[in-house]
This record gives structure tokens, sequence and C-alpha cells, in this order.
DNA sequence: TCTGGGGTCCTAGGACCC
DNA sequence: TCTGGGGTCCTAGGACCC
């Protein structure tokens, strides 16, 4: 039997570290579904306030709705169309939260492991083990029955490999990527697929000649830098390779901000409307803040003009704990928005200053994802 | 296709200083 | 005086993720 085929194999299987990524199936329409059991089986898009004819995106499609061409992102006017017969529902943030932090509290339930939460429906769980596949039944077995939801579990040697093996396990599956069959499962298949790769660092990367996973694998680094710079170049290089972190990191997160912003469904022109609507937001922001204990060191206003054109402000400011000069910068901000123009979305931003001897920046976070 | 909201991180360029 | 080089800080924008 060959190496590979005995680490893959029945036997001979050693202890050793594992990642395993963890991905409900579609985890705002399952939630919503377990609720409304009626829902079952039906096609269903949840987004924005539910409303299909209002500016929003679709969060979660069910699988149904899916097979129409309905995904995440897309306008709720283009999912109306494409699924006439779809039940619309608005987001409800709260019922998700409750519901993922059961599912959380449910592996970190699992002795012996590390769970890293990486948004409201998937976690990376680190264990040391003989049978990652095992563990990973016993994962969907345990979140199933506590929260009657259903996941995917990837199993790799790096992050990286894990995230990205989940795909593959969907719906209900178990997948494992790792070394051995990275190039064999990843090899011919663009870029765009990598976790960290997006639409334009596709386009950028086929400008070089880039094209699949296998290409950027191999590509001379010094080519990546002149396109990337000095870090996203050998980052996106790591990424061809399936390398990565191969620790679970379960250190408490520390927000470095909060925001909030908000779409209008009538453009705002009326200066004094608009200078309240920052007002409110900044409201929000700091209660976000004040749980967090940190003093505010720099105020983003978030701006977009009719029909589509971003911009923002910045200042930063002197450290402070008071609401005041807060909401005093974003006010101040919002004196540099081009009066006379319709404004579609207001942003506020606030960045904390981190506690003494967190991450500052200063170390390659994205490779610790 | 008429494009949400909450996040993170990186890069480029200008100002300023020595 | 027609013109350096490096470092740091700040700001705006871009890209990505869920």
């Amino acid at each position: 039997m060959s190496q590979a085929g005995e680490r893959h194999g029945q036997g001979a299987a050693v202890e050793q570290p594992w990642v395993l990524h963890v991905d409900l199936d579609q985890f705002i329409a399952a939630v919503e579904v377990l609720r409304r059991p009626e829902l079952a089986g039906r096609q269903v898009v949840v987004g924005g306030r539910g409303d299909p004819t209002e500016r929003g995106v679709v969060s979660t499609a069910s699988y149904e709705a899916r097979e129409l061409g309905v995904g995440s992102g897309m306008p709720l006017r283009v999912a109306a169309r494409k699924a006439p017969e779809a039940v619309f529902l608005p987001v409800d943030h709260a019922a998700y939260d409750a519901a993922s932090a059961e599912v959380m509290g449910t592996l970190r339930a699992v002795p012996d492991v590390r769970v890293q939460v990486l948004g409201w429906d998937e976690a990376f769980v680190g264990a040391v083990t003989d049978d990652p596949e095992a563990l990973a039944r016993r994962l969907q077995g345990d979140v199933l029955e506590r929260t009657r939801l259903h996941c995917s579990v990837g199993i790799g040697d790096t992050t990286v490999r894990a995230k990205i093996a989940t795909g593959f396990g969907k719906p209900r599956g178990v997948f494992r990527l790792t070394r051995e069959n990275w190039l064999a499962v990843m090899g011919d298949r663009p870029t765009v697929d990598l976790w960290g790769v997006g639409r334009r660092i596709s386009a950028r990367l086929e400008g070089l000649g880039v094209r699949t996973v296998r290409e950027l694998a191999h590509v001379d680094p010094e080519v990546l830098v002149g396109e990337f710079g000095p870090r996203m170049g050998p980052w996106y290089r790591q990424l061809g390779r399936g390398e990565g972190a191969r620790e679970v990191d379960d250190t408490p997160w520390v927000a470095r901000g909060h925001s909030r912003e908000r779409t209008y469904q009538q453009d705002l022109t009326d200066p004094a409307r608009i200078r309240q609507e920052v007002r409110d937001l900044a409201a929000t922001v700091l209660d976000d803040v004040a749980a967090e204990g940190r003093p505010v060191v720099r105020v983003t206003l978030k701006v977009r003009y009719a029909p589509f054109l971003t911009r923002s402000y910045g200042r930063k400011i002197p450290p402070t704990h008071d609401r005041a000069p807060v909401t005093d910068a974003a006010l101040a901000l919002a004196g540099r928005i081009e009066p006379d123009r319709p404004v579609r979305l207001l942003g506020v931003h606030a960045e904390m200053a981190m506690p003494h001897g967190s991450r500052d920046g200063t170390t390659p976070t994205r490779a610790a994802w």
C-alpha cells in the first residue's frame, strides 16, 4: 500500500493534530424552517425586511430557491423575478444569534477540542485524533441532536484546506483535504475557488497568466510581490498551495471597531435629516462601543451617493470614552458631504484602541484564518 | 443584476520630519 | 539653490468574508 493509501486507508492511523471546519447547511433558512415547519421543502428567501420590492439583498436562500438561481448577495428584486413563488422573510438577527450560540456551545462541549468561531454558522475545531472522520460525524450528530440543524464538516491539515474541504462535503457530508490530495482536488480549479480570492484578485491573477490553483502554486513569488505587494503576494501563493495555519486559534475575539450603516428606501436630500441620521447611527455605534469599555480613536463616516458612488470620510480623534466627541466628529465629517447630491446610504464606524498585548496588525493575521 | 450590513486587513500616496 | 532618501503617521480606497 502506498504511503497515501495508508494514511487514508483503514489501518496505520496515528494520532495527529487535525483542523475540522464545521459549516451549517443553509443556516439562516434552516433556522426559519425550524420555527415554521410549514416552510419545509419550499423556496425560502431571507433578506432585508422581507419585502422583495425594497432595496436589499438575499442573505440566504433555501436549496429549493437556489435551484432557480437565487443566491446570497443577489438583490431581492432580482430574486423575486427568478423565484416568484418563493416565501420572502425578513432577517432576524436575534434568532440567528441564539441558534448560533447553541451550535458553538455544542462544539465547545466536546472534550479536548479547541473552537474558533468564524461567523454565525461556521467554526474551526482543532483536535488531536487518529480518526478525524469519526470526530466529524460526532460533531454533526451532537449539533443535530442539540439544535436540529445539519452541518457539513471539512477535515484538513491546515485551516485553509479544512475550510475549502467543507464545500465538497455539502450538504450533511464530510470531506478530507490534505497535502496529499490538495492538487489532485484543487489543481485544475480556477483561483476564485480559493478562500480569500475573489473576482477582482482572480482577474488580476489571470492578467499574470495564472488561471488555476496549480498555476498559482507554482508561480514565481516575485511576480506576485510585484503585483500585490510584500504581504499579499506571498499570501496568495500560500493559498494556492493550501498552506496556512495548522493550529486553531481559540483566543477570545477582540473587535477592532463597530459600525452601523443604513440604506434608505428613498434617497436623502435634506441636510437636517442627514445630520439627524448621522446622530442616530453614531448613538447606536456608541452603545456597542460602550459594551467594550475601550476608547474610540477614529471615526469614519461612509456615504453612498446615488446612484451608487461610495465615499468615506474619516478622522483620528484623541482617545475618548465619552460619547460627545465621537458624535461631534461624525457630525463634523457630515459637513464634508457634497451638497445637492442625493444620499442613498449613511454609515458610522468607530475604531477602538486595541488592548495592550493584543494583535496590532504587525502580525500577518490573515494567515491565521 | 440596480446592487445589505457588519466586519477584517492591506496598500498607496501625501504630509511631515530629520 | 530645481532638488535626496528614509521613516512614520494619517487618510482613502480596495478587496475579501459571512
